[in-house]
DNA sequence: GTCTATATCCAGATAGAC
DNA sequence: GTCTATCTGGATATAGAC
């Protein structure tokens, strides 16, 4: 007898497919953020009729989910390649160029995976739990440049995000924000070391349950 | 002979129509953001048909403009009431709190006013007039705190822009992000004066000519 | 000023032939 | 798997009667 063929020619070409389906909707959603993203124009765009793509994806949802789960993988092996040498300073700034140039070089991507602009999207569990893993990932990073105050966290996550906002909105394409982003990991060192020289405003109960 | 009335009843109450549709389009707004803004629904709330709202605003995009034009008026009178001490520390506070305040408590409109997430729209010049206002009046308040390096008021804004974004993507309604406030004040405070203590990485050319 | 009726266009999604 | 045809519903905007 002939046993079952090794490679599933079959699968591979339904994957690709999806694949190509998604890149054409990351396309879509630049050109129109991702609240304009149409699956007519995303089938026009890989050369198929609007109800082919629901032999690939089940909904609009499921192909936004596969996009945001995309988007986490992408942003965990970034994560992964950030060097941690011993140096705070360094460690910080390296976490932080990182994450906003992440944010800034698509900001369709960034709007899907940070923002609530999405009219009816929830992420799927399966793909929450990747989200997960990129905020445990960056808590390590942290508590390796010496920050481990959930209020410091939320500083950190509080000035990447303003960084990354005001250079998507007020200067698309230039550098403006991003390069105060040595600057800022200066800044945000220098508040995080120097608790002891300021009344303790708020630092009795800096944080309670971090549930992000 | 009888000469005109004094008050225009008829131009007063085409005013207050104008008033009530642009209170109902800011709640539709709110509900579903305003990218996801209807003249179908807001018509349905003010108890007309969607055509008939063309006789008070020629188009979507005109009452778009009325709603951003309207931010702006209250953004300034917000600006007007800040106190201006002369302690850097607390006129900083003051001004960052009534920034991520006025922000926070009503997400539309910072969506409508600072994000660029609605799908078509551009306010007129004399609507845009107003924004420039506010920004010359910052500029002022955080001159007043001893803020008036270029990079340093890109650094206040991000700030500022981030505890927003923060507060409302990861905490609607809470504020686990804006109790940081003074805090972050404080922080920025100690970076804009910390000058001399650091080298000086990008302080030779610090902005360019700020075109927001 | 408000209405009905309509124009035009788009969206997501399904049925069923091939 | 892909297609044609269609369903249902939504959008902005205009024409013209009253």
């Amino acid at each position: 007898m002939i046993g079952e063929p090794t490679r599933d020619r079959r699968g591979e070409r339904r994957s690709a497919t999806r694949a190509e389906i998604r890149e054409a909707a990351w396309e879509v959603a630049r050109a129109n953020g991702v609240a304009g993203l149409s699956l007519r124009e995303v089938a026009q765009r890989v050369g198929l009729r609007p109800p082919s793509l629901y032999s690939y994806y089940d909904s609009k949802n499921a192909l936004l989910d596969a996009m945001f789960a995309q988007g986490c993988q992408t942003l965990l092996q970034r994560q992964a390649a950030v060097p941690l040498d011993g140096d705070p300073q360094s460690t910080l700034a390296a976490v932080l160029r990182m994450f906003v140039g992440f944010c800034t070089e698509d900001p369709a991507r960034y709007q899907l995976l940070f923002q609530r602009t999405v009219p009816g999207f929830m992420p799927t569990p399966e793909s929450y739990a990747i989200a997960i893993r990129n905020i445990d990932t960056l808590r390590g990073q942290l508590a390796a440049a010496g920050i481990e105050d959930p209020a410091h966290m939320d500083m950190f996550t509080a000035v990447a995000a303003g960084l990354t906002d005001q250079q998507i909105a007020n200067d698309p394409g230039g550098d403006r924000w991003t390069r105060l982003i040595d600057d800022a990991a200066r800044m945000l060192l220098t508040h995080t070391q120097a608790r002891a020289t300021h009344p303790p405003t708020c630092s009795t109960s800096p944080g309670g349950p971090t549930d992000d």
